[in-house]
DNA sequence: CTGCCATTTTACCGGC
DNA sequence: GCCGGTAAAATGGCAG
């Protein structure tokens, strides 16, 4: 009877609790091939002769400037809220 | 004479790194929006009733191989012992 | 008159609120620095041979309560033999 | 005999073990009192009539502008080695 | 009690 | 091949 009935094991309904594990995992594997994308275009990128280390610095300032931005934006509305302006 | 023959800006390719850049950020967008979907079946895992920290150890058990789960177990349990816990 | 009379800015109590942002800045830091120190002591046990995630995992069981504990490793349990691990 | 020869048990020595969990736990347990502190000064200035939300956005911002600067530094300090300054 | 935010932990990547 | 630092993920705490 095993392979059948798997409806509830321990008070658990098995083939669901399977099944979104399963959704997950196969999310997850789309995930890392994705960031293994990310790092042969950082390879191209070496072997093009650019530093990797530069091309990060100026990624993550871009997107701190990006933060910083919103920051300053919620921070203002936040203000007005605060005032009632 | 700006907009045009970007071809090299201090000795750098200018056009190559920013097309390598724009690609690696697309594919970081890609990769937030799979973490995302992630997110959402652990909150319909939730809304089933499962524990989603237990659903993630068990993901984690998975992935390793039997001889290393035995190895971590073994020192687990050692260092258990040690402690009387 | 800047420098002076600092009393109040828009209806607030600009030095007040310096006072209080600078004693929660001075907290972090302290709190910072015994984070390192911890981490030191890591180090140090690394080095003497200890497996520091092994150590992590110990210290989290003896954080918790045995009622819980019991309950943690009972419904992992139950979910590994769901998916036959 | 317990209590007394705790030099190895499964091959580790379990009195340094004990030490360094128990220096770690003690510094722990300073880095919680510490965290609990700000969050007594965050209290008293809500009840000051501050808006916490605020404090702490601008306290970000502070650290933004700092790691922004840090940023930047680091950043031309690349590009100088890169271009062999 | 639920959702959000901060902190902590984990995994990855480049350098030595 | 290992270590260190950096970025992502997970956990825990807080406000609403």
């Amino acid at each position: 009877m095993s392979e059948e009935n798997n409806a509830e094991v321990g008070g658990i309904a098995v083939d669901r609790l399977r099944s979104l594990i399963e959704r997950i995992e196969r999310l997850e594997e789309e995930k890392a091939a994705i960031a293994s994308d990310i790092r042969d275009i950082f390879a191209e990128a070496k072997s093009a002769g650019f530093d990797t280390k530069i091309m990060k610095a100026v990624m993550k300032l871009r997107k701190m400037n990006a933060a910083d931005r919103d920051e300053q934006e919620f921070l203002l509305e936040t203000y007005r809220k605060a005032l009632d302006i």
